[in-house]
DNA sequence: CTTGACTCTCCCCCCACTGGAGGCTGTATA
DNA sequence: TATACAGCCTCCAGTGGGGGGAGAGTCAAG
């Protein structure tokens, strides 16, 4: 019968570990006194400890230890187990070395500036969004005032009133000097009939887009499209479908050269 | 002026979470309504949502965003935050990746012999240890014997008692048919003089042992040594120190043949 | 009998939220 | 004007794996 305290100091596991081992009954002491609540253990309770802390180190969770050790596990189902936490460790390993690459290129960006970037890039995932949309061909892509006017033209004859910001689609897969094909979107909610010109549908939801906010008028809006596509190529990403302009704010007058425009541009990206 | 629920949807971050940055402080709205604390936002406050979701991402704290938000940072400051991060960062990219070793050998393992080790391995730190201890050179490990006669000897002169458990450290750089040096310790607490054949000073702590349980009479301690050796092999590490045997429980009478001996083996060791 | 080391329970703290209860507020509709 | 109902508020509890400490009881040596 050892204490709490040698026990401790044989297993080199702090005391209040023991104690919450037992409390979630993952290491019960062999004996605990009714009447001072004193924990006693017994030598052979050092190898399941030993089995806790080994399992512990793999990266299962208590309570997965827990079922593991009480469950008499065939060797199957402990393989089982392994190849599942091989795949999360996998991951993590993964996600945190996309992180560093992504701490790299900030760097790298502050070396060579010396000066921080204004757009603050991120990978975020976005959802499915139901919308309504008119697409068309305009010269360039300041000139699709007339489908927006299509849009909401459409949608006021049916009473719709859009839920959220509206947004723009860049079809085509690279800048082009003239004929830009653009899917101007009007959030959505509820029943919408499709016209003709206008099509009601949901947009996919995209698992990683590439976001960066630009806080000023249109004229400038190249700048963000330029840290974007650094970055992009940077961290070792592609692009994968059409880059939506997202209009956070949209100007009363003109976006154009309002400076309290704000535009949110994502991008769909796939890892290289 | 934008409600907490159109801001959330702007910015795809949820509500609880802008309520919780409004509440440690990283990000206020520009208006809370005194009547009904309605908390209203600006679309400029989107910016600073970004980079903190920037941050965020390249893993630092909320508290360390709310200080590089907060301070003004300078470009080299920031360097100095990001070079720190990126050695974090890869601590934890190396640390994950040891751990998915140890699972895959253990995977192994059991493809191998379609069963589980009766040993589990374990890494672990081993803080310092104050001892006193006889070394000599004995035929073979059971015949150690003598040395812990004179070691309790001269401990029982000077009225010590150990404190912990008494281990042995094999100083031989290969397994010896024969002429082991072997040293026998015993933890010590506050004054004790060495003497003639006795020394007393502080067995340094060793940043990574490899550990085993071993649960049965010496007799089938070769067993374990078989599973540490195979462990450490295969996991890419080398022995870098003696090897200690810590007697967690010895026996009182033999503990060639007791069976209920508890023996911890730890073999210092480094990454290959 | 006293001292000091040991142990007990109970509570709060960490991080970055998430979920829920219960109660206001604001807007649209009947 | 009454009533839905969506939206917002605060407060509380919980997550995992313990760490820190208070206040009180227990054990063994001198």
């Amino acid at each position: 019968m050892i204490r709490i305290g040698d026990f401790s100091q044989l297993s080199r596991v702090p005391i209040k570990t023991l104690r919450y081992y037992d409390e979630v009954g993952l290491l019960k002491p062999v004996r605990v006194d009714d009447f001072t609540g004193y924990r006693y253990y017994e030598h052979e309770q050092i190898a399941r400890l030993n089995r806790i802390l080994a399992l512990k180190d793999l990266g299962f969770s208590l309570e997965q230890i827990g079922q593991l050790l009480d469950a008499g596990l065939s060797p199957e189902q402990m393989r089982g187990m392994l190849i599942l936490r091989q795949s999360e460790i996998r991951q993590r390993v993964q996600e945190e070395a996309e992180r560093l690459a992504r701490v790299e290129s900030r760097l790298r960006q502050i070396e060579q500036e010396n000066e921080m970037s204004k757009y603050d890039v991120v990978v975020k995932h976005v959802d499915a969004i139901r919308i309504a949309s008119v697409r068309g061909v305009v010269p360039t892509p300041p000139e699709q005032g007339s489908l927006w006017g299509e849009l909401e033209q459409m949608l006021a004859r049916q009473g719709i009133k859009p839920v959220g910001a509206c947004l723009s689609l860049y079809h085509d897969e690279e800048p082009k000097e003239r004929d830009w094909d653009i899917e101007v979107c009007e959030p959505v909610a509820g029943d919408v009939t499709a016209s003709r010109g206008m099509n009601v549908y949901e947009l996919p939801a995209a698992p990683s887009m590439v976001c960066a906010i630009h806080h000023g008028p249109f004229q400038t809006l190249s700048q963000a499209y330029d840290a974007l596509m650094k970055w992009i190529d940077e961290n070792g990403y592609h692009i994968c479908g059409p880059v939506r302009e997202v209009y956070l704010r949209p100007s009363d007058n003109d976006s154009q050269t309002d400076p309290n425009t704000v535009t949110e541009i994502q991008v769909p990206v796939m890892k290289a």
